[in-house]
RNA sequence: GGUCGCGUGGCCGAGUGGCUAGGCAGAGGUCUGCAAAACCUUGUACAGCAGUUCGAAUCUGCUCGCGACCUCCA
């Protein structure tokens, strides 16, 4: 089988680099998923929705993806690794709930803005509470291959240790000293050897609801082993392509890269690819700083900052126009432009089912199919095959205008790229109208 | 302080040595009974300074400004 030559960017290389599967036609696709202890907001969003632009483009390049993207449901304590809250105990206790509920509730909430975003569901949504067995197995390796340590219950990678033999800051570029250097001091609590330690299972406290037996006590797993856990389990110790947020770099994908070495001496994936943060009015949208806003409320308007309510493909195509390794700045003004040009796309989209074949052709459709791949080829530039994209939608309105002339097959061929390029490959849907019917055959 | 990145026309946003990216907004025009839509024309943009080069938004150096990560966050 014959594919495309494709470029990625690789955090791994800080280059592009030739994407080659290591068992081709098959690709195995890690994506760290959300953590459902609260609402998903558009950052995480922008996230997913960039994943499924390159999880649509592999599987129409004829790549047989199988895409694990997982559920965070468990443990993920907050603030100092041993005096935080657990999260989902924290909710729980707050709103008098069981964990689960919680689970349940915002995992039901962020299918449903999946769905509206009109995402690709994953292959696999394994859970970490679903994995537990696995997490353990892996830790118990870690520690027999000497990179993990014990004390009182609670399980931690000996950083230090793994560093005499691998380089630990290799996906981001640091230096460990400086890491050292730069990392805070904990105060009081320390158990752990070095500064960098990370735990693997945390001992529970009398008050962490979710709790597992293990060999090392009651207690449950840190956060970063359920990623290591789950997609050695289901694409194997190395695999293809690993996705998350950037800001996943510094410590969760660190840490997963430690883990899988440190337990099977082989680099868990070749390609890693960091997504870049959604701002607003120029600053990150981020949980803690309180500037994000829902989902449910760009849609409605129903918010301050917002002038108006968006849809979601509007929005989604917002996205497409900027680059996955772009910063994307939210503002009414740029919200309004997406959303017109969103339309005016869609508009001719359909204006194309009424333009009259005719003899003799005076349009060129062949570079717009071939400027559109090379685009998505070039590290899945969306933004210049959008603008391709407008090419078509130019000789579209013209020739309904009666100014060019397409044949029957011009027209055909300019069905094909929309099926394949607005539809397939971008995720768009006309929500312009309440038809359901997407298609434009 | 370390790492990564950014600064492009009114706004958004591609582009990594020479060839109009694109979208939105603006101006003029065509068409239309009017309007809308559409189409055509139109903008001599690349933070600043210096350098390399026949030629730089694109390479190099410096300066200024901004952001992300380094601590839970996609």
């Amino acid at each position: 089988m014959e594919f495309q030559p494709l470029n990625i960017y690789n955090t791994l290389s800080r280059q592009k680099e030739r994407f080659e599967p290591l068992n081709p036609p098959f690709v195995g696709l890690y994506v760290c998923g959300p953590t459902v202890y609260s609402d998903v907001h558009l950052g995480n969003c922008r996230t997913f929705i960039s994943f499924d632009l390159i999880y649509r483009y592999l599987l129409h390049l004829g790549y047989k993806v199988r895409y694990v993207r997982n559920i965070t449901d468990a443990g993920h304590l907050e603030g100092d690794r041993d005096e935080g809250d657990d999260k989902f105990a924290k909710k729980a206790r707050l709103e008098q709930l069981e964990p689960m509920e919680i689970v349940q509730r915002y995992t039901l909430g962020f299918h449903d803005v999946m769905r509206a975003f009109n995402t690709l569901p994953p292959s696999i949504e394994p859970t970490a509470t679903g994995h537990i067995i696995e997490q353990i197995e892996m830790i118990k390796q870690i520690i027999s291959n000497g990179y993990a340590y014990e004390v009182n219950g609670t399980v931690y990678f000996d950083v230090e240790k793994y560093s005499k033999e691998f380089n630990y800051g290799q996906l981001t570029n640091r230096l460990l000293e400086d890491m050292i250097a730069n990392t805070r001091e904990l105060g009081g609590q320390d158990e752990k050897k070095g500064r960098l330690d990370f735990a693997l299972w945390i001992n529970a406290k009398p008050e962490h609801i979710m709790r597992w037996p293990s060999p090392w006590g009651v207690g449950f797993p840190g956060w970063h082993i359920e990623c290591s856990a789950m997609s050695t389990k289901y694409l194997g110790a190395t695999f293809d392509i690993h996705g998350g947020g950037m800001d996943l770099a510094a410590t969760h994908h660190t840490n997963e890269i430690a883990q899988s070495q440190a337990c099977s001496n082989v680099q868990p994936c070749r390609f890693w690819m960091h997504t870049n943060m959604l701002t607003v009015n120029g600053t990150r949208m981020s949980k803690s700083a309180g500037n994000g806003f829902l989902p449910g409320e760009l849609f409605t308007g129903n918010h301050p900052l917002l002038e108006k309510g968006y849809s979601p493909m509007a929005v989604r195509f917002f996205m497409m126009q900027t680059h996955y390794r772009s910063t994307l700045d939210f503002s009414n003004e740029a919200l309004q432009a997406a959303e017109k040009g969103y339309q005016r796309l869609m508009s001719a989209v359909k204006k194309l089912n009424s333009v009259k074949a005719s003899d003799v052709t005076s349009v060129s459709l062949s570079s717009i199919r071939k400027n559109a791949y090379d685009a998505m080829n070039d590290d899945f530039n969306s933004p210049v095959m959008v603008a391709q994209l407008f090419e078509l939608v130019r000789i579209i309105n013209s020739a309904n205008d009666g100014k060019e002339k397409m044949t029957k097959e011009d027209i055909a061929e300019a069905k094909s790229i929309i099926q394949h390029f607005v539809f397939d490959i971008a995720g768009l849907m006309d929500d312009t109208v309440s038809s359901g019917d997407q298609s434009v055959r």
